[in-house]
DNA sequence: GTCTATAAATAGATAGAC
DNA sequence: GTCTATCTATTTATAGAC
């Protein structure tokens, strides 16, 4: 909390007085990003378009946000990483929330024949984790002097192209030709 | 200390003379764990066999480390999160080596002529994290009174099969048809 | 090698003046 | 609403007897 104060240039005795405590000044932060990803997931769900392409704007928003938010991939993987003890029912509402989202697109491209049968749990887990994975990886390399911390555009692009083919192959009807 | 000590059944003393801090304790966790992986990995790709095989049997590798040391998972997970600044020399390398067997693997099924063209470390980076989100996830719901904390042999099983899908999936070459 | 008691540091939280 | 000084609990670590 002391480290907190002084670099959000606040008295620590303020942190206090607006959040109560240490965890309720975490929760906030949890709540916040999840409700902008969580809308982002919303809004991309139930606008228009084929769900082929949905998917492909998900990933590239989902990155985006990542990229956006350097704390948002560590504190998901920590939050997951020790079994989520503070998600409050509403965060964990919001979360659940992006699951329902992508789902929802899943089952579109199967209604309209695009995409295979497939569990939709699992395959959310299976886009999800290697987005967080990398941001938290820049970390690391950042933290060992072997890359910087912030991400040349070119390869964010690689890697969004990356996680997008990915995610095609992942749903794609069986039998079609692969991109 | 108190805890691990009071769990271990040993004195607290004895684990500040055999492993001379918390941290030392810590690294040598984590050690024992990447050097079981990490020969399991490498064993696979110097192996015989087709690289589309190796693949299969590796995926199925991971998981039943994973399976078998319920801590790995979140461990890892707490590692990348946090920039990995435990991380010493060897361990680094370790982890590196994981990486270079799965890299031989891929390699050959290129040169064999199974496997399309993409980079190898995005690969990895896109089969390992699904895996260990997958059971720290487990936790979640285990702390939520949602799930047991052990899994079932028949989810195990269709874990399994969906990754070693999504793997095969990841890697073949353009134009064939999905399994 | 094993144990107890205790030191030393850290961190979350609050009282109370302004 | 804002700030300082301080309390209290926790936790890593060690000294020293056996």
């Amino acid at each position: 909390m002391d480290r907190i104060a002084a670099r959000a240039r606040v008295n620590k005795g303020m942190l206090y007085y607006h959040f109560g405590s240490k965890r309720g000044l975490y929760v906030e932060v949890l709540r916040d990003m999840l409700r902008i990803v969580n809308s982002r997931a919303r809004g991309i769900a139930d606008g228009p378009g084929y769900a082929v392409d949905k998917l492909q704007i998900w990933v590239a928003a989902i990155i985006e946000e990542a990229a956006a938010r350097p704390w948002f991939p560590p504190i998901m993987l920590r939050e997951l990483a020790s079994g989520a003890p503070r998600f409050d029912p509403e965060t964990f509402a919001l979360m659940n929330g992006v699951f329902g989202a992508v789902r929802d697109i899943l089952m579109q491209g199967q209604r309209e024949g695009t995409f295979g049968v497939f569990d939709p749990l699992l395959t959310h887990l299976t886009i999800m984790p290697p987005i967080l994975i990398f941001f938290a990886r820049q970390r690391v390399l950042a933290a060992k002097d072997i890359a910087f911390g912030v991400l040349e555009p070119r390869q964010l692009d690689d890697f969004v192209r990356h996680m997008q083919r990915s995610a095609l192959r992942l749903v794609q009807k069986e039998g079609q030709p692969q991109p």
